[in-house]
DNA sequence: TGCACACCCTGAAGTGACTACAGGGTCAAG
DNA sequence: CTTGACCCTGTAGTCACTTCAGGGTGTGCA
């Protein structure tokens, strides 16, 4: 089949496949006379896994892991499963951050409820006088 | 003071100063002989003002809209609430996303408890025939 | 035969919010 | 007079794509 289907039954663009093939992730495919790429049933399995992967929020990082670990049948899957643990550690570990997070915007936003002018609108003032703290920085790849 | 001082007062660093200013979220300060910047209280306020609102996630466009309406301290506080909800919605949404990730990512583990052979292992089946579903666009700025 | 139109190709640039680096200038202390 | 901490500009890199410019290919219809 040519890219446009392989695209459709993966759900995602053409574009997003020539870009897994540059990155590495999926295999350079064969060419017809014309240049177009030709794909099998191998590829469409191994697109599929990349995007459920993808929709799950691993990165390439972790699916390239996971699809060198696939290229080795033999291989024990201890490590499959630490790869997943440590992605649903990530996945935890932005939920935390976002509830947190949620926690502070409403703490913010109490601070006003009528209309008034902006000069003397709580909001404002809560979001200048707020200390961040510095237990900001970025835990996960999850953005 | 410098831009070093200004940015250990906002807990970021001098780059990010230097980035925003590009960015137009800071105005450009005044230079002294040497070419250096140097930066008063309002430069700290609106600096903190910025990280402030960059710890709740925010986005530049999002910090453009509220430093706009704080400039013009006559006008309503309507626009400041409906941003300030907009902005608990997209957090609220990537909450709901990321625990419905965090089912999937749990079902997909269970299926290997054990120590097999990768060929053999129930994750990396289920990650070829999970059916993501295409429901999967990014409904926030949050990642 | 001519042509419209859907599909395919490559390579470069844009997105957001920074971070890192190269290659220089300034200034106070020892 | 040199060391080191700080400052400057400009460019490129990050991630996972998306968009665009500028072309080639293949099929259906008048």
């Amino acid at each position: 089949m040519k890219i446009g289907e392989l695209a459709q039954l993966a759900r995602c663009t053409v574009e997003t496949v020539r870009y897994y093939e540059k990155a590495g992730l999926l295999a350079m495919p064969e060419r017809n006379a014309a240049n177009y790429r030709h794909y099998g049933a191998g590829h469409v399995e191994r697109l599929r896994f990349i995007r459920n992967c993808r929709a799950l929020d691993m990165t390439h990082e972790e699916i390239r892991a996971l699809l060198g670990l696939m290229d080795t049948p033999a291989a024990a899957c201890g490590e499959v499963n630490q790869l997943l643990d440590a992605h649903i550690g990530h996945v935890d570990a932005r939920i935390q951050e976002l509830t947190e997070l949620r926690v502070q915007l409403t703490d913010v936003r109490r601070q006003c409820q009528s209309e008034q002018s902006v000069a003397a609108c709580g909001i404002l003032q809560g979001l200048v006088q707020m200390d961040a703290g510095e237990k900001n920085g970025r835990h996960t790849h999850l953005g």
